[in-house]
RNA sequence: GGAGAGGUGGCAGAGUGGUAAUGCAGCGGAUUGCUAAUCCGUAGUCGCCUAAAAGCGGCUCCCGAGUUCGAGUCUCGGUCUCUCCGCCA
């Protein structure tokens, strides 16, 4: 959530950036920066009536201490018109602080000044490519079809016992989940990240902090008699480890990873894009997570892109590095890179990783705040980035290292699969 | 699920209707001839005034209503935590 003292003050600002990710603000930021003025006005006033209540109110206390009774009753008279229109003063300050509220809620952030126009993800710009794609032989299969012929993955009776998009992991399949799972965790930890075991199912608060709420209520899996939600991505109960905290500068930056399944709804997609492990309703993904201090957030984000190369390249993987445009650019984000690898078998890159900086707009709304070297009280930044994400990295793998004699795992895996081929 | 207790500042912790004690930490200042001590100030938030500070005012003792001239304190509803019982991996 953007700040209202920012939009106050960079209120065209604002809405020309707006304009990159192609959300045409101007209606609603002046309505906010009018309301924001009525409420401060009226707030005004009704301080200065609750004042001269409060006073009033001491010197009846006074009154009746010294036992002057008829000074008091004289006094109480005079309260009662000063309640009433402090009241209605107040009720004009709440009611336009809601209705600030929803409109800032609707409201998604500013993006970075580098991030480039564009509509969709075909106009989102390539950094960098690093390592071959992979040549397979004329008969090479797709993720989909070595996985029934390896039987490393059933998703016919995941279909079964759930659904479409819930496959079961089975055997030398489910072995090597778990070996990335150790792999990405371990690498994080080397790289100075503290594991978390969050919670898998989280509350309104936390949902709407980080910004899937209101904004992708339909993609969660919520659960009524509880009112909580199945998490979408470990980001959520992970950064909300910190809502509603004073840190001291000297906590951050705040490191911190953690393992979890990632539950989504994904309603109205098909095709191609939901095929095999291209896009499941549960997948199992390694997040890391940053709160930094503000001026040193976009290093940050340069050093969790690096982290996720690295584990790529262990892997032994081609992926590239893409820059989001602004119509690609997640609701709450101010500048993500994503990482794709590319899947030889469909041709086709595949989002592996999306790693963002939401600058103060989660932080704003979680209130989370440091004291800086001035003591003054700021919010943090904070950011996220996954590391990484398990279905398509397992897809690519299996595609890109099948071999006449089976799939061979990467090096680096081995200690962790303890086998290093996946035969029939 | 049943019964009881509780929620106060960054942290700890008093406070039974009239200005929210005190301790610790952090920050600022003063002082003292050495890694330190002592003293003073210092809360979060919103608004007014400012170039900025200072200053002034409102709100804030889990949340929301109510009683009252006045509520941390009394009443009602909600919520969360803890303890015990029950159930249970």
């Amino acid at each position: 959530m953007l700040q209202l003292s920012y939009i106050r003050e960079h209120k065209d600002e604002i809405i020309d950036r707006l304009k990159i990710r192609n959300f045409d603000g101007e209606k609603v930021i002046n309505e906010i920066v009018t309301l924001d003025e009525r409420r401060r006005k009226s707030q005004t006033e009704a301080d200065a009536k609750q004042a001269e209540l409060n006073k009033v109110s001491k010197e009846i206390g006074v009154a009746f201490k010294s036992g002057d009774q008829e000074k008091a009753q004289a006094l109480k008279a005079k309260t009662g018109k000063l309640k009433s229109s402090a009241k209605e003063l107040f009720d004009v300050v709440s009611q336009t602080e809601s209705q600030i509220n929803t409109l800032l809620l609707s409201v998604p952030n500013v993006p970075n000044p580098e991030v480039p126009k564009g509509k969709s993800d075909e106009d989102n710009e390539v950094l960098e490519e690093f390592g071959e794609k992979p040549k397979l032989e004329a008969d090479a299969m797709p993720h989909w079809d070595l996985a029934k012929e390896y039987d490393i993955i059933d998703f016919e009776r995941g279909v079964k016992v759930s659904g479409s998009g819930f496959p079961i992991y089975t055997g030398k399949g489910a072995r090597l989940q778990r070996a990335l799972i150790t792999f990405f965790l371990d690498e994080a930890e080397k790289a100075g990240y503290k594991e978390m075991m969050p919670p898998l199912v989280v509350n309104e608060a936390s949902g709407t902090a980080t910004g899937q709420l209101p904004d992708k209520e339909g993609q969660m899996y919520h659960i009524p008699e509880e009112d909580l939600y199945l998490i979408p991505t470990a980001e959520v109960p992970i950064t909300n480890i910190y809502r509603d905290e004073l840190l001291r500068k000297e906590d951050l930056p705040i490191m911190m990873c953690g393992y979890t399944p990632c539950f989504r709804r994904e309603a109205g997609s098909y095709g191609k894009d939901v095929r095999g492990l291209n896009r499941l309703h549960q997948f199992d993904k390694v997040e890391i997570v940053q709160i930094t201090q503000p001026d040193d957030s976009y290093d940050t984000l340069n050093q969790m892109v690096e982290h996720v190369k690295s584990l790529l390249k262990k892997l032994e993987l081609n992926f590239r590095t893409v820059k989001l445009c602004g119509g690609d650019l997640g609701f709450t984000s101010a500048l993500t890179f994503d990482m794709e690898v590319y899947s030889a078998a469909q041709e086709r890159w595949l989002e592996v990783s999306s790693i963002s900086n939401f600058e103060t707009y989660q932080a704003n709304r979680l209130k989370c705040r440091f004291k800086d070297e001035n003591n003054k009280t700021r919010l943090v930044h904070t950011l996220n980035g996954s590391a990484l994400a398990l279905p398509r990295i397992l897809a690519s793998l299996i595609e890109n290292n099948q071999t006449p004699e089976g799939i061979k795992i990467p090096d680096v895996l081995v200690p962790y699969t303890g086998f290093n081929m996946i035969t029939k």
